[in-house]
DNA sequence: GCCAACGTTGGC
DNA sequence: GCCAACGTTGGC
C-alpha cells in the first residue's frame, strides 16, 4: 500500500483548492480567468472570470457579453475552442472586426493586446511542418496532428485518489459515450493511464502563445489529448502515437456493419448490456427529498427515522415552519442520525410548502428581488426569490415581503413592495396584542414549537400574525379592488394587494384599494374576487351578515344541485360579493397531505336529535365543500374531505389561536368541533344558538368566525416542579371548557386549578 | 448547461 | 445586528 508522504499530501491539498480557485485563462484573452467547481455531488460547474471581473457561470452568459466573438466553438468545460483553426482565426484577426468591442475593450475575448498570435509567438513549440502554416488544418484536409506539447516532460508518477474517474476512463480505452461509440482518437492508455492519475504533477501546458494553461483541469487534458493537441512526455517516443482505429469495434477490432471509415463504436458483443448497478442509490421520497437506499431497503422504520430527523434538522433552522409539519415526530436523535444529519446540513431545503398562495403565483417582476434577475434586467447579485414567493410557511423572515420596505433606488411607481412597517398607531389592533394572538401554550408531550421562543422569536411571531391577518379591528369596513396581475393572474393580484393593504407605506398611494368604514374580516388566501370586468375585487363587508345566525330568511343552503347563482357563486347576502377563486376540482393531494395532520377523532359528538335519521350522501359534502371553496372562509381555514365521508375544516395557521381546532360536518351535515383530539362538549356556549346542522355556507362561516374569537385553554402550569428553564408544560382541568373567549388564557376550571389559585 | 435561489459572510 | 453580495447547490 502505498503512503503518501507529507509533501505530496500538500500538494494534493493544493491542488484540490486549486480547482476552486481562479486560475489565469489566456485561451480566452488576458486577464480572463477559469475555475472549476466541485460540487458536493461531484458535478463540475465551469467559471470565467473576465479581466473586469465579471463571472460568466454558463456558456449562454459568456456568448451574450461577447457578441463580437465567435465562440460557438468554444468548448466551454474544457475552456479551448474545439477547432483550432477557428480559435486562431477569432484571435489572429482582430483586425476584422470580429474582436473588436469599442465600449468594452477590456472584456473583449481574445483582444489583440491580451492574446498574441499563435504564429508568432515566441517559443512556439509546434514543431510539424504544418505549424508553420495554418493552412491545412483551416481546411480541415489534414488529419489532427499533435501540435501542441507539455513544455516540461511529464514523469511517471505514482497514482493519486484525486481525479479517479477521469483517469479511469482514460486507463481503461476510451471509453464509449451513450451510443457505444468512442472518440475516434485516444491517446495511448500507457501515458493516461499513469499521467492522468497524477495530480501531483501539474505540468504545465504551453500554449503556442506562450502562455501556459493551467491544466488542474482533467477535463483539459482529456479535450487537449482527445485533439491532438498536446503530447504526453513520451511523445517523441513510437509507443505513443495516438491510436487510430479505420472503422468497426474498438475493442475487439471487428468490423460492424454500417460503421464507416473512421467511425468507431463497439461491436453488440463488446458494448455494455445495461448500465453498472449503482452501488449508491438515492431515491426521492418527495419534494426536494432523497433517502439513501433503494426501496427494499428503506423499511419503515428508517423512514420514520428519516423523517424525524429531516424535521430535526429544519427544526435549527430559524424559519417560520409549516404548521403541520412541526408536529411530526420528536426531536431526538440516535447515534445513527449524526452523519445523516451531517450530510443534511449540506444540502439545501427548499423553503416553500408549495400550497401557500405565495409559492403558487409568479414572480411579480416588481419587488427588489425580480428587479435583481437577469430575466427582469437586474445583475443577479440578490440572487433571491421574489418577495411575493417567498412561502408564508417556510421563508426566511428576512425575505418576507413586509421585511423589505421601499429603499433607495425602488421605483416609486408600481408596486413597491409592502414597505416598512407602519407606525404603530395604524398597526395597533383594538385590543391588546397579547390578548389577541396568543402563543400556543405547550402541553405535555408537545414538543415542536416553543424551541428558540427568545424574546426575538415572539416578535417575530407577532409579526406574523399581522402579516397573516389581513384586517384588524379598526372599526372600519374595507373595499378592496384589486387589479388584476399584469399576466392576468387574479389570485397573484389578489394575494399581493392583500399584503399590501396593510403594509404598504402608501395607504393611499395606490389606487388599488381604498378602505371604508366596514367591520374588519380577516381575509383568507383564497378570498380573493374577480369582477365581471376580470378585475380582481373584494368587498370586505359581510362580517355581520356572515356572522348573523338569526338573519332573516333562511341561511344559504348548499341546495340539491348545488347551483351557484347566475354569476356563479354562492349567494351569500346582499352585502356579500364572492367571486370565484379556485373552481377547480378537489384536489386529492390537498386531501392526503392534510389528513396525514387530521385529528384523530374517536368519538362522535353531534348536535343532531338523534342518530337515527341521518340523511344525505357525499355528494352533499362534496357540494357543501366546493361552495365553502368558492366562498371565503376567515383566514387560513380550509375545507378537506376525509374518510367517513366527513367534511373537514382545519385551521391551517399554527399561528392560529385555533390551530388545533377542527370543525366536522359529517353525513346529514351533522357536525362536531374538537379541540387537540377533544370534542368539544354541547355544554360549550359555543353550541348556544347555532342550528343542529350545518347545511349552508353562512352556518359554517359564522361557526368559524366565532371560533376565531375564542382561543384554546391554556390549561394551567402542572404541579410537578420544573427545573429553571425548562419549559412550563400546561395540563388541563378535568372538566375543562378547551375553548375560551380570546380575552382570557384559561377557562374557569382551569383557573381554578392553578397553583395560586 | 443553465437557471433559480439557498445560505453564508464580510462590510457597515 | 443587518444586509448586500455572492459562493454554492438543487433541479431541470
Amino acid at each position: 500500500m502505498y503512503c503518501f508522504n507529507s509533501e505530496e499530501m500538500d500538494m494534493s491539498r493544493n491542488i484540490s483548492r486549486r480547482r476552486h480557485a481562479w486560475l489565469d485563462w489566456p485561451v480566452l484573452g488576458a486577464g480572463w480567468k477559469r475555475k472549476e467547481v466541485i460540487r458536493w455531488s461531484g458535478v463540475h460547474d465551469v467559471h470565467y472570470m473576465s479581466p473586469r471581473g465579471h463571472v460568466f457561470r454558463s456558456k449562454l452568459k459568456l456568448v451574450k457579453s461577447n457578441k463580437h466573438t465567435d465562440l460557438r466553438k468554444f468548448h466551454y468545460a474544457s475552456g479551448l475552442f474545439l477547432d483550432e483553426s477557428d480559435a486562431m482565426k477569432d484571435i489572429e484577426c482582430p483586425d476584422g472586426g470580429a474582436l473588436v468591442d469599442p465600449s468594452d475593450p477590456s472584456e473583449r475575448i481574445g483582444s489583440v493586446t491580451s492574446m498574441p498570435s499563435w504564429n508568432s509567438a515566441p517559443g512556439d513549440f509546434c514543431e510539424t511542418p504544418h505549424s508553420s502554416t495554418q493552412t491545412p488544418q483551416r481546411r480541415g484536409s489534414s488529419p489532427p496532428r499533435p501540435s501542441q506539447t507539455f513544455r516540461n516532460p511529464l514523469h511517471p508518477t505514482k497514482a493519486s485518489p484525486l481525479g479517479l474517474s477521469p483517469a479511469r476512463q482514460s486507463a481503461d480505452g476510451p471509453l464509449p459515450n451513450l451510443l457505444g461509440r468512442v472518440p475516434p482518437q485516444t491517446p495511448s492508455p500507457t501515458f493516461t493511464s499513469i499521467q492522468l492519475l497524477a495530480p501531483t504533477r501539474r505540468p504545465d501546458i504551453t500554449m503556442r502563445n506562450g502562455s501556459s494553461l493551467p491544466n488542474g483541469s482533467v477535463a483539459v487534458k482529456n479535450l487537449l489529448l482527445h485533439q491532438g493537441r498536446i503530447e504526453c512526455s513520451m511523445a517523441r517516443s513510437t509507443d505513443c502515437q495516438p491510436r487510430r482505429h479505420v472503422g468497426g469495434c474498438a475493442k475487439c477490432g471487428s468490423d460492424i456493419p454500417g460503421i464507416e471509415a473512421g467511425e468507431e463504436t463497439l461491436c453488440p458483443s463488446c458494448r455494455p448490456d445495461k448500465k453498472p448497478k449503482q452501488r449508491i442509490v438515492f431515491r426521492k421520497v418527495g419534494q426536494g427529498r432523497w433517502v439513501l437506499g433503494r426501496t427494499s431497503e428503506v423499511d419503515g422504520m428508517t423512514q420514520q427515522r428519516r423523517k424525524r430527523k429531516y424535521w430535526t434538522m429544519q427544526k435549527k433552522r430559524p424559519s417560520l415552519q409549516d404548521a403541520h409539519d412541526s408536529d411530526t415526530g420528536d426531536c431526538f436523535k440516535d447515534e445513527d442520525d449524526i452523519d445523516d444529519d451531517e450530510q443534511s446540513r449540506n444540502r439545501r431545503h427548499r423553503r416553500a410548502c408549495l400550497r401557500c398562495a405565495a409559492c403558487l403565483r409568479k414572480d411579480c417582476g416588481k419587488c427588489d428581488f425580480c428587479m435583481d434577475k437577469p430575466k427582469f434586467g437586474g445583475s443577479n447579485k440578490k440572487r433571491q426569490k421574489c418577495r411575493m414567493r417567498q412561502c408564508q410557511n417556510q421563508a426566511m423572515w428576512h425575505l418576507l415581503p413586509h421585511q423589505k420596505g421601499r429603499r433607495k433606488g425602488m421605483p416609486s411607481t408600481g408596486w413597491v413592495g409592502p414597505g416598512r412597517r407602519r407606525k404603530a398607531s395604524r398597526l395597533k389592533p383594538s385590543r391588546p396584542r397579547s390578548k389577541r394572538k396568543r402563543r400556543r401554550p405547550i402541553w405535555e408531550g408537545d414538543f415542536t414549537d416553543e424551541e428558540g421562543g427568545d424574546d426575538g422569536d415572539k416578535v417575530k411571531e407577532e409579526d406574523l400574525n399581522v402579516k397573516k391577518s389581513y384586517g384588524y379591528n379598526h372599526g372600519k369596513t374595507r373595499n378592496y379592488s384589486l387589479k388584476k396581475d399584469e399576466d392576468g393572474d387574479d389570485l397573484e393580484g389578489a394575494f399581493e394587494a392583500a399584503l399590501t393593504s396593510d403594509f404598504s407605506d402608501q395607504d393611499n398611494g395606490d389606487d388599488t384599494f381604498v378602505f371604508e368604514n366596514v367591520e374588519p374580516y380577516e381575509l383568507s388566501i383564497q378570498g380573493c374576487f374577480t369582477a365581471p370586468n376580470g378585475d380582481v375585487e373584494m368587498v370586505a363587508s359581510f362580517q355581520s351578515s356572515l356572522n348573523s345566525r338569526d338573519q332573516t330568511g333562511e341561511p344559504l343552503a348548499v341546495d340539491g344541485t348545488g347551483e351557484l347563482s347566475s354569476n356563479g357563486i354562492p349567494q351569500l347576502s346582499d352585502d356579500v360579493v364572492v367571486v370565484r377563486v379556485d373552481v377547480g376540482a378537489p384536489a386529492e393531494d390537498d386531501v392526503t397531505e392534510v389528513d396525514e395532520v387530521t385529528p384523530v377523532i374517536t368519538q362522535i359528538f353531534s348536535l343532531a336529535e338523534g342518530t337515527q335519521d341521518i340523511q344525505g350522501s357525499e355528494a352533499d359534502l362534496l357540494q357543501l365543500l366546493e361552495s365553502l371553496r368558492r366562498t371565503v372562509l376567515p383566514v387560513h381555514w380550509v375545507g378537506v374531505m376525509s374518510r367517513g365521508p366527513m367534511l373537514q375544516l382545519l385551521q391551517c395557521s399554527k399561528r392560529s389561536t385555533m390551530a388545533d381546532t377542527t370543525l366536522q360536518i359529517e353525513l346529514g351535515f351533522l357536525y362536531q368541533i374538537s379541540v387537540q383530539n377533544q370534542p368539544l362538549l354541547l355544554t360549550h356556549p359555543l353550541y348556544e344558538g347555532r342550528p343542529s346542522r350545518l347545511s349552508s355556507v353562512s352556518q359554517v362561516v359564522a361557526l368559524l368566525l366565532d371560533l376565531e374569537r375564542l382561543a384554546v385553554c391554556q390549561g394551567h402550569p402542572g404541579l410537578a416542579p420544573r427545573p429553571d428553564r425548562e419549559p412550563v408544560l400546561c395540563v388541563r382541568a378535568a372538566a375543562c371548557q378547551l375553548l375560551v373567549p380570546a380575552s382570557q388564557e384559561r377557562c374557569d376550571k382551569c383557573r381554578d386549578s392553578l397553583p395560586d389559585a
